[in-house]
DNA sequence: TCGATCGATTGATCTGGATCAAGGCGTGCC
DNA sequence: GGCACGCCTTGATCCAGATCAATCGATCGA
């Protein structure tokens, strides 16, 4: 649904998610803790790049990592109209892309979590389209883009991964912008977090949910209001359990069917 | 808006549109005439792809060619599911993707005229996800999709080329996933594509709807009465004149402001 | 400890656009 | 020519979700 997608994967991740019922988890971090040492703290020894390339792929792709920076809630990692260098993968934390219309209303595009790639809808218009913000304290591998290029042109992996990439994310813009109902939108959503989380090594029912509401509903198109009150129903269905900002999928099935129309489409 | 994509243009057309008032204007096709000579029948000669490359690349390109295909209105291109093997540029007529859901509400996902490309959103779950028919009479190049990315790897012009195709796809979806009212939808929707008809060599005044008032509501997730209504106002309004499919934009500036949060975003 | 502030929930009401319904109009076919 | 079928338009009504409003915590700084 959103951009499930990672660069090379980062997959290596062991990090268990430790959430029981409803308790704070940990902060979820995209770090393969050693699989050829790479990804580490993702500064000049990560690439966070490492399934389905050789050595030689993942020597190269981490001569890349230009930077490694770390971003405190609230803070931008680009804006709108930022001339477009580099794309970033996230490493920790939940980054939110959204841009504001010329009648000053907000739009948020999506919510990328650790592994996830943003700035791809840059290359086009050859600046930002979007600001992007982290939402918790957030870190992020930054790779030039043009040098990303440059390696993908010499490594035919490299390049057909950036094409599903950014292929991936179109999909699940295209769905996202279909005619579907709060509770479609919401069980979806959902889920589709979950798989996310699930995909990355974390639980893919118990997890935190790092935007808000309002946030929530603006991405799926809806008031604040309406997210809460799906929230509320789902609740008495048995389907979910929320408490604040946590929250624990329980008929995780139940969910996909109502959400069906939005999922793996 | 849409997805305002070709390959390395064909440009060269020159056709003029001779739409006067209210006439049936000729089916646009994107043939370049001469310019290197390629695009002429998009057979064998031409690859539709011209500016910006030089005469090695385009040398190329036109070798990728594997197939011109024409079309009957209402055939397909491509079906949901398909294996994804190829991407298609539009030569003359108009195409439109759509999927059907698992409630089988039909959801269209764009339009595309002569010079623009569809399939680039297969790459990813490498099947095609939506289904492309020819609303009108309709002409195409078929390129490998293997073979242009392997060229793609040679040539840095084609792999950048790809990538900026893909991401202003990227960029339209989630502009329509976004929540705009209908007038904002409908005036942004007739800008755009009087503005990609512009970009051909036609008028991006004076248009005919090649798609149903149905396909145009679906697009823009409202109901054809809708639709309908926005266009009866409109005309009250002098911002355009609508006769059956038959359009003129006769006040593109102020359907532009209408339009503006969704336009050139 | 006390406000103050901000987010979330819940209730009451409103409304943009959907849905239902009834013609009109053009086009093609017999 | 005339009929039938699709598509389009227009009107009447309905409803999902927005908006307005009130309350209830949390969190936080003084």
């Amino acid at each position: 649904m959103n951009a499930d997608a990672d660069i090379g994967s980062c997959t290596a991740m062991r990090s268990e998610n430790r959430v029981g019922k409803l308790p704070e988890p940990p902060s979820p971090i995209a770090d393969d803790g050693d699989a050829e040492h790479f990804c580490h703290t993702c500064a000049f020894s990560g690439a966070c790049i490492a399934v389905g390339y050789g050595k030689k792929e993942l020597a190269e792709l981490h001569c890349l990592v230009e930077h490694v920076s770390s971003y405190r809630e609230g803070e931008y990692v680009f804006r709108t109209g930022d001339p477009f260098r580099a794309i970033y993968a996230v490493r920790a934390g939940t980054v939110k892309t959204s841009l504001v219309d010329e009648e000053g209303r907000e739009h948020v595009l999506g919510f990328y979590l650790p592994g996830e790639v943003i700035g791809l809808n840059a290359i086009y218009p050859d600046r930002f389209p979007c600001d992007a913000v982290a939402l918790e304290d957030a870190q992020f591998c930054r790779f030039s883009f043009p040098a990303m290029s440059a390696l993908a042109t010499r490594l035919p992996a490299v390049q057909q991964h950036l094409f599903r990439l950014i292929s991936k994310e179109l999909g699940s813009a295209s769905l996202l912008a279909g005619d579907y109902s709060a509770d479609e939108r919401m069980a979806a959503f959902l889920v589709d977090l979950g798989e996310r989380y699930a995909a990355r090594g974390f639980s893919g029912t118990h997890f935190r949910l790092s935007m808000s509401r309002g946030d929530v509903a603006n991405y799926l198109r809806l008031a604040a209001e309406t997210v809460s009150r799906v929230f509320s129903r789902f609740r008495t269905q048995a389907l979910i359990d929320v408490n604040g900002r946590m929250l624990v999928l329980r008929d995780p099935v139940r969910l996909r069917k109502i959400g069906r129309s939005l999922l793996s489409g």
